[in-house]
DNA sequence: CGATTTTTGAGGTGCGCACCTCAAAACTTG
DNA sequence: CAAGTTTTGAGGTGCGCACCTCAAAAATCG
C-alpha cells in the first residue's frame, strides 16, 4: 500500500500537523524536524497524492494567451489550439483564456502586462515582438507570482520564465539545408522574404539560414531579405522587381509564417518557372500549397504542442514543480508533401 | 462556482443516489429518470472531478509494455522512456512495467498475451510482429476487458485496440522523396536494406519508399531489398557484392530502425565515394552520424511521445473516454543535422 | 387484488490531503 | 528565574465523489 501522509507522520516520528507544515512549507518549523522529515519521505517512498492535494486545494487554475491581434492563418490555428485545450482542462478546474492585443506599441503592451495580478490570474504566455519594455513588464510579472511563459515569440529569453518554441536559428538553418540540398548543383540566387526584419525570431532564422548556405553550397546566394510590411500591394511589386532582376533565382525562402501574401505575388510573377520554395508554419494555405507541390517543405513548430507545453509548464509552475523537460522541447518539424498527415 | 453531484441531484429532482447510478452506470435505472439526469448534466454544465473520482475509486492502474526482446538502441530508448514515463506517473497511482519478450515464435507470444488479466492488468501495449496467432490472442485480450494499444508495430490494425505510431507506408514515402530530391538529377541505383522483409512495417516502408521514387524520380532506380538478418558477417557480404555490381549507386536506404550493422559495411566497403544515405530512428548511432554528415538526413517517430501516447489512451480507456486524437497522431519527423536539437 | 420485482431515496463512510484552531511543550532572553 | 517567543501536537472540518446498506415507493405480474 502507498504510504499516506499519517504514515509518514508515523515514520518521522512527528506529528500529522508538522508533517503538514514541512510539505507545504508553512512557517515555524525547525531545522532539525525539517531534514527528518525529508529523510523519512526518502526512505519510505512517500509521494504525495496530486488527487487529494487538487481535491483538498480546490483550487481553479487561471491561464491566458496572450496573443497578437492579427488575422494571420497561424494564429488562428494557434487559437483553436487553445480553445480546444480550454475545453479539455474545465475538467481539470483550468481556465484558459486568449487575449489578442496590439503589439504596435511597447508600451501599450507592457501596460496590459502590468495590469495582471497573482490573485487574478496564474500563469500568462506570451507573445510578442521584443522590446525592452515588453521584458521589464515580464520580469516583474513574474516577481508579482505570475507564471509567464515567453511563447513563440522573438523575445530576448529571460531567466525567470520558461520559453516555449523552438530555435529559430536552428530553424532558418533546417530551412537552409533543405533548401539547399532540394535545388541540387544548380547555381543561383535564393529570394528571401519577410514581413519584417524587425522580430528578433526572423532575424534569427535569416542568420541560420545564411550560415548554411554559406558554408555548405556556396553556388547559392541569398539575396537581401525582402520586407513586405504585410502590404500586398508593396508585397507584389517588390517581389516582381527581384524577380526581374536576379533571372538566376532558384529558391525562395519565406521567413514569416504568413506565406499567402508572397507567394502568391512569386507565383503571379513566375509562371510557370521552376523554383524551390520553402516557409514556415503549417497553415491551410501552406498545407495546400504543399499538396500541390507548388511549396516543397514547410519547416513548422507544432501549435498544438506548444498549447499543451505552455499549460503543462504554467501548471507545474504553480504547483512549485518542475516540469519535465524532455517533454516541453518543441521539435523543428519538416513537413513535405509525403509526411503531412491528416486527422 | 462549478456544480457539484449535489447540484446536479437537485437541478435533475432526483436523489445523490440516482445520480451515481447514471453516472457510474449502475443497474436499476429507469430510461425515464437516465435522461432526465443526462438533460440536466447538459443544462447546467456538469463536468465530473476528476480529481475527486480518483481520489474516491482510489484505484491504481496498471499498464505494461510488451516489447521485444532485443538488443536494438532504438529499443534501449524506448525503455528509457518507459522508465521516465513510470517515475512521472507514480505520483498519479500508474504502474508502468516493462515485459520483453522473445518474439520469435508467436504462439509463445500469444500464450504470453492469454496469461494477462483483466484484475492484474488494465492495459497493455504490445510491439510484436504480425501474425494471426498474436492478432487473435490480442482480440481476446480485449474482450478480457483489457485495454490493449498496438504499438509501433507492423500489425495489421485492430478494430477494438488503438494503434500507437506512424503510417509506415507515409514514413516510406517520405524516405522516398527525401532521398529523390537529395540526390538531385544525378541518375544512379539507391541501395535499400533491412533487417528482415518479413516484418509488414518494412514493406510498407518499402512500398511507400517506391512508390514516390518510380513516380517522381524515373531517372533512379531502387535496388531489390537486401536483408542482413541482423548478421553482421552476411551483412559485409551481400553489401559489398551489392555495391561491386552495382557501381552507380548513388543512394542508400536503410529500412530497420537498426542501422549500425548495415551502414558500417556500407562506410567499410565504399570509402569517401559520396552516397546519399537515409535511415529510421533517432538512435545514438544515427544521432552522431547526422552530425558527422555520413547520415543524410532520418525518418523518425518520437519514442518518448510514442510512450506517452500509448500511457494516456490506456488510461482514457481505462475511464471509459475518449483519448483526444489531436494529441496522439504520432508524426514522422524529418530529422537532419540542423534540427538535431539535444537537451 | 395481493405478491413480487424494479426503481428510487436517505444516509453514512472513506479516499488523502489542506487548512484551521487551540493548547502544550520547548526554546530564548533579559 | 519569569516572561516571552517559537515550535510541536492533537484534533477537527471539508473538498467532491464512489460505494454501500436499508427502507420506501413505484411498477409489473398472475
Amino acid at each position: 500500500m502507498r504510504p499516506t501522509t499519517k504514515d509518514l507522520a508515523e515514520a518521522a516520528g512527528v506529528s500529522l500537523a508538522t508533517v503538514d507544515r514541512v510539505l507545504n512549507e508553512r512557517p515555524n518549523v525547525s531545522n532539525k524536524v525539517a531534514t527528518k522529515v525529508a529523510e523519512a519521505i526518502e526512505r519510505i517512498g512517500f509521494v504525495r497524492n496530486p488527487a487529494a492535494v487538487a481535491l483538498a486545494r480546490n483550487k481553479t487554475y487561471r491561464f491566458r494567451f496572450v496573443l497578437p491581434k492579427s488575422g494571420d492563418q497561424y494564429l488562428a490555428e494557434l487559437i483553436a489550439r487553445v480553445t480546444e485545450a480550454k475545453d479539455a482542462l474545465r475538467a481539470d478546474s483550468t481556465e484558459v483564456e486568449v487575449a489578442q492585443i496590439a503589439m504596435g506599441d511597447p508600451h501599450q503592451v507592457a501596460k496590459y502586462l502590468t495590469c495582471i495580478d497573482h490573485d487574478a490570474m496564474d500563469g500568462v504566455a506570451v507573445m510578442a515582438p521584443e522590446s525592452p519594455q515588453v521584458r521589464d513588464a515580464l520580469v516583474r510579472l513574474v516577481e508579482r507570482g505570475v507564471k509567464a511563459v515567453q511563447f513563440l515569440s522573438g523575445q530576448e529569453r529571460l531567466e525567470s520564465a520558461d520559453y516555449v518554441g523552438v530555435d529559430n536559428f536552428a530553424a532558418g538553418a533546417t530551412a537552409g539545408k533543405i533548401a539547399g540540398r532540394f535545388i541540387g548543383g544548380q547555381p543561383g540566387k535564393i529570394m528571401v522574404v519577410a514581413e519584417t526584419m524587425m522580430a528578433l525570431d526572423s532575424i534569427q532564422r535569416r542568420l541560420g539560414f545564411d550560415s548554411i548556405i554559406n558554408a555548405q553550397f556556396p553556388h547559392l546566394e541569398s539575396l537581401p531579405s525582402l520586407e513586405t510590411y504585410g502590404d500586398e500591394k508593396r508585397a507584389d511589386l517588390i517581389i516582381q522587381r527581384t524577380l526581374q532582376h536576379n533571372p538566376d533565382t532558384v529558391a525562395v525562402y519565406v521567413l514569416s509564417s504568413e506565406a499567402r501574401v508572397p507567394l502568391t505575388a512569386v507565383w503571379n510573377t513566375q509562371g510557370a518557372r521552376a523554383l524551390t520554395v520553402i516557409a514556415h508554419e503549417r497553415t491551410p494555405f501552406s498545407e495546400q500549397a504543399l499538396m500541390d507541390e507548388r511549396i516543397d517543405a514547410v519547416i513548422a513548430q507544432d501549435p498544438g504542442h506548444a498549447v499543451r507545453s505552455a499549460l503543462r509548464i504554467m501548471r507545474a509552475r504553480s504547483d512549485h514543480r518542475e516540469p519535465l523537460a524532455s517533454q516541453e522541447r518543441i521539435r523543428i518539424e519538416v513537413l513535405l508533401k509525403e509526411n503531412l498527415q491528416f486527422e
